[in-house]
DNA sequence: AATTTTACTTACTAATTAGTAAGTTTGTAA
DNA sequence: TTACAAACTTACTAATTAGTAAGTAAAATT
């Protein structure tokens, strides 16, 4: 037939969503072909098991976080502003919807995830982590940033609060994530060493 | 039969361990059973539905933690070390095992729990959180902790540093988590207000 | 024009799951 | 000692699940 040619992007972009909202053992082929209006098969079709989704989305997440590090307009930015680009971005736009960002929705259930999918997350978090400490010592260098540990732990607090305080604005109060964004950026302003 | 009196108990006990190294949604009666050496229904007969159980595990959590916090040894304790007896006895006892806390395990998946666990689980992280804010409160009014933001703010990241570090520590490095806890200590003895 | 490939649907299977109904055995109370 | 209740087991059901095999229609290739 062929008459739509973005389906398996389709597939890609609501099982991502079902992995951030309902965690990837809750979400199931069937949750996507009501949604998609198509057949169970035609997931089947583009992703044989399950796990060829879950490693397709994370993928997909590994590949537009380095895009946006490859990004010009990104690099031009202050060590400060690449930090909120990156809050707001990578973890803050999910906050309208029910979700997690996607490192705490596969953290939280990792044992239970196939190998092949731990393995790619793996490459994603440290991607991550790597990038977020490197931007903190250059940013420190400058005097943008002022913090007492090491940019490696800065970056692991910060991922840490990053991660949890989605999860729990999901539980408590939306604005549980601002408070602890807004906290994080006070603390980079007014440390001492 | 009556031989085992404390079979309900083991039955929490080892729900409680699997929703923490699997979560809520992807362990089964199946797991406890074959486990306890048990049959399916002996757990519907404690538990009628899988939620029963769900609310049995948080309630116990509720209670042990304010067994803790009525424990007259623990009050008598400084700040800073009741600090530390929290962080060690709440979050990272399970960092032996692939567990992370409960509080993590439930919050990544809160959408799908049960309305009846989801309240349970609500008043739960409320206690914890009022509690540390207060906790933080006193510690700054008697100079053991110094942050630059309000005790409320400070708690939420604390505790999101503590949730989030269980989780990315089985991604990684089981030293992340350690690393975040001394981070934390590092910056409650050493920022200004 | 004929053939093959793409992108599906129809129709299924086998396994796992929570949950139930009807026993059975043991301990306890009348 | 009889009745009853507690703590199970046996044996099941209905629903959901990932995954498959075979067919079909349109599009691209030859």
């Amino acid at each position: 037939m062929a008459k739509n040619n973005t389906t398996k992007q389709e597939i890609t972009d609501l099982g991502e969503e079902l992995i951030r909202s309902r965690g990837y053992s809750a979400f199931s082929y069937h949750d996507i072909a009501s949604q998609l209006n198509i057949k169970n098969a035609a997931i089947h079709y583009h992703f044989p098991l399950k796990e060829d989704l879950g490693v397709a989305v994370v993928k997909k997440n590994i590949e537009k976080f380095e895009e946006l590090l490859k990004n010009p307009k990104f690099n031009k930015l202050s060590e400060w502003d690449r930090l909120n680009v990156m809050m707001d971005e990578v973890f803050g736009k999910y906050l309208t919807q029910e979700c997690v960002c996607l490192v705490g929705a596969l953290s939280a259930e990792y044992p239970v995830l196939p190998e092949i999918i731990q393995e790619e997350f793996q490459q994603m978090t440290s991607k991550i982590r790597a990038w977020l400490a490197s931007l903190l010592k250059e940013g420190k260098k400058k005097k943008q940033f002022s913090f007492v540990t090491t940019p490696e732990t800065k970056a692991l607090m910060i991922l840490s609060n990053m991660i949890a305080g989605l999860q729990m604005a999901r539980v408590m109060n939306r604005s549980d994530f601002q408070t602890i964004r807004n906290g994080i950026l006070k603390e980079l302003k007014t440390e001492q060493s």
